[in-house]
DNA sequence: CCTCAATATTGAGTGTACTCAGAATTGAGT
DNA sequence: ACTCAATTCTGAGTACACTCAATATTGAGG
């Protein structure tokens, strides 16, 4: 009998002792971090209790998370991640996924149902959400928030698919009127629904962040996003 | 002869002894951080240097500036002070201010115009830029900071206000096809107008940052910056 | 000129994100 | 079983932003 039976049980195309262990700590880190940040928030949680949490020792963690934003990004994109999954379920995009088809609803509306998983996390956790937002729009490249740029990346195609339906239900009059004032003529079409898609997410994650801060003067911050989201379709909806 | 002939030369008018040393000590600080993160970055600059090179303790500087961002600030409104103050001289302000009354020019022209010296600065001292952009939308609230925020805010108004002339130009046909499908009808007009004008600002914060990243296929900034900005002219020109 | 409360300055001390040289573990080759 | 190179782990060490108790400076009132 061979002392490696282990392996039988565990064939080839699984990982080996290695990578296991390895996938292991990585997963006792993620949820360590997870755990920290949510209950006493990112500023208060210090590397070596997520070390501790996790029961691995401090460098340890920069191992797999090279910077503590990298770790919050890790833990971003596991979640948005998760989400993903969740929503992409193919029960569900049946009715939903194919944009263009499920032409019911304003093409606004239609953008404010994209982000609004967003939105709402991002209000549950605000602090946290505050970093998140900070990383995306402004943090160095790094891997992890590499990823959760690739999630961000397709949330804005699909904001620009809308965008650019909703264009098509508006476009011949206004699209004819406005183009002379609009100047920059001939443009490639998706470039505009591209940028509006961008301006979108950039918009969302200032205003959110604006509210947070009580920078926000009575109105509600749905009416501001609201009307953030309606000008951008307008705008898109306009544009040549 | 009395000890202090010095009262009698700086009057109550001018500041006392402790009063002027605090200024000239700030002064020395806001130089000497002005100029090494000019020379040397903002990360790779550290707060005991800038104490080093104002000639203070380590302390004094966090008495002036709670914090290294805050220290930025500080700077950063300094030089946008002198900028303003530069810029809205009597003899310019007659030519250029009134708004409407220049009625010389596109709309999106004319607030290409008015963010041109933000472009340039951001473009010039980019790193610093991403520090000042984080700041400005994502930082915590603090008094430099405040100060700056002013500045964009006052920015912002003037945005809106060329937004709100655009409008007026291209009103009526335009505005009434849209009204229907834009759904939220009836709103004041102005919140359109400062609605686009944060996301002007914030869209170009950000799409400066992407560029500077590399994220930014093959076109030029300035192709992106317009674009945006005629994105968001005709959103809130045709808005209600 | 002296006192004293108010304020400004100082720099040694603290917490924490991050580094890195060595120790430990693994798996492939023999 | 043994060797050895490659990889992973470890935690003491480092750098630096920030704190704070002690000290120095000022100006007003006697």
């Amino acid at each position: 009998m061979e002392t490696r039976d282990d392996t039988e049980l565990a064939p080839s195309a699984t990982l080996g002792r290695r990578e296991r262990a390895k996938a292991e700590k990585r997963a006792r880190i993620l949820a360590a971090a997870r755990a920290l940040f949510e209950e006493r928030g990112f500023e208060r949680t210090s590397m070596s209790e997520v070390a501790r949490a996790a029961d691995v020792a401090e460098g340890t963690v920069f191992q797999y998370a090279a910077t503590k934003v990298e770790l919050l990004m890790m833990v971003v994109d596991a979640l948005w991640g998760a989400h993903e999954r969740a929503t992409t379920t193919p029960s569900l995009s049946a009715f939903v996924a194919p944009g263009a088809a499920t032409a019911g609803g304003e093409t606004a509306d239609r953008i404010a149902e994209l982000i609004s998983p967003l939105v709402t996390a991002m209000r549950r956790w605000s602090e946290l959400a505050t970093w998140v937002a900070r990383e995306i729009l402004f943090g160095a490249d790094m891997p992890h928030r590499r990823r959760v740029l690739d999630h961000v990346d397709r949330l804005e195609e699909q904001i620009a698919a809308r965008l650019q339906d909703g264009r098509a239900d508006a476009s011949g009059a206004i699209g004819a009127a406005r183009d002379g004032a609009t100047g920059t003529a001939g443009e490639e079409p998706g470039a505009a629904a591209a940028t509006g898609a961008r301006l979108i997410v950039a918009g969302v994650l200032a205003e959110l962040n604006r509210s947070r801060q009580g920078r926000i003067d009575g109105e509600d911050v749905d009416v501001v996003l609201r009307r953030l989201i309606d000008l951008v379709v307008a705008g898109a909806g306009a544009a040549r």
